[in-house]
RNA sequence: GGCCAGGUAGCUCAGUUGGUAGAGCAGCGGACUGAAAAUCCGCGUGUCGGCGGUUCGAUUCCGUCCCUGGCCA
């Protein structure tokens, strides 16, 4: 049975990609399967711009409060539980959209990643607390030792690369030519980008969030999470976190979440038009008066062959 | 009105014993294969307040005017 060509609907953050894939729900029998890598956690909900309560209920989604704040998610977990989404979405009879701004959760899913061999979760914790006295150019210069392929990137993927250059005894750059992974599969994208315009969203949005009671979320967070666990990196928390605590003034919480929102925007963009093919994407601007027309006929295009 | 301190990048400031200037933040571009709202890399975008003078050459020295803040009236 030929797979379905996945729907994606992706844009840089605030530019209202979970308010049309709820319209487009409406029109078709759909589950929204959420790319949002901060979305999964659970108690953290105003500030990631979850789904309200009563979106929740008129439409079926996933991918929404999946694990706890202090447990750390991965592209692959997501993505292996995406395809599992996607799956009972089809057999009840539903078109799976995706639905986010996680552009590595999307690929993770469209093209998989290498297939890992297991790791032994003791070797890599004893790892993983030495790797992380180390400062970033001494990881630099070890990785340009084991895998010079990604000695050029991040922090982050300094510390996967050694770890699984020492752990598996083989780089990560010639794991992918060894275990490539799943096949790649068919995917078009249905990208939202309002342009000059998600400035002025991003900041409303953020008042609104604080309108909304995001500092008594934070403040009530702050007495169950860890101040170290993964969900408080997302845009805003540490700044709400400072206001909370009186660390900050209003004024300058406000001021460092738009920015730090701002720039999450243009990375997402920077991926948007770097790492997605470009035959697989439509753009839309959500502000043009005919988007909602045009993005229903960019969801039902070849709805018919289906099966 | 007088005195003092300032006026240099979008913002906060540094600097030039005279040879047209540089940091942080912001911004822009890029990377990204199991932390991705993460983690990194690159890029200075400028009538140096205006006008005149001295000088081969003035953002820098001199004069004057304007603006901001403070103190005194």
């Amino acid at each position: 049975m030929a797979e379905d060509e996945l729907r994606v609907v992706t844009g840089p953050t605030a530019s209202g990609k979970s308010a049309l894939a709820l319209v487009l729900a409406e029109r078709f029998p759909t589950t929204i399967v959420s790319a949002d890598s901060r979305q999964i956690y659970r108690g953290f909900d105003i500030g990631t711009a979850k789904p309200s309560r009563a979106e929740l209920a008129a439409v079926p989604h996933r991918g929404i409060d999946v694990v706890d704040p202090t447990q750390r998610y991965s592209a692959a977990s997501w993505a292996a539980a995406a395809e599992e989404w996607a799956r009972e979405s089809r057999a009840a009879g539903r078109t799976p959209l995706v639905v986010g701004g996680t552009g590595f959760y999307i690929r993770a899913l469209v093209a998989p990643l290498f297939a890992e061999p297991p790791l032994d979760p003791g070797s890599r914790a004893a790892l993983g607390g030495r790797l992380a006295e180390l400062d970033t150019g001494e990881l630099r210069r070890w990785t340009r030792a084991l895998d010079p392929a990604r000695a050029h990137l991040g922090r982050a993927q300094l510390l996967r690369a050694i770890e699984v250059a020492l752990l598996t005894g083989v780089p990560i750059s010639e794991w992918h030519r060894r275990a490539p992974g799943a096949p790649r599969r068919g995917a078009r994208y249905l990208v939202l980008d309002p342009g000059a315009a998600l400035a002025g969203r991003i900041e409303a949005r953020v008042l609104e969030m604080l309108s909304g009671g995001w500092e008594a979320e934070v403040a009530s967070l702050l007495a169950e999470v860890p101040s170290a666990a993964p969900a408080w990196n997302a845009s805003g928390y540490r700044a709400v976190r400072d206001l909370v605590e009186g660390r900050t003034s209003r004024e300058r919480a406000i001021e460092r979440t738009v920015i730090d929102t701002r720039q999450y925007a243009k990375r997402q963009r920077t991926w948007i038009r770097n790492q997605l093919r470009n035959e697989d994407v439509t753009f839309l601007d959500p502000l043009s008066p005919d988007a909602l027309d045009a993005a229903s006929a960019w969801f039902a295009r070849n709805d018919e062959g289906n099966r």
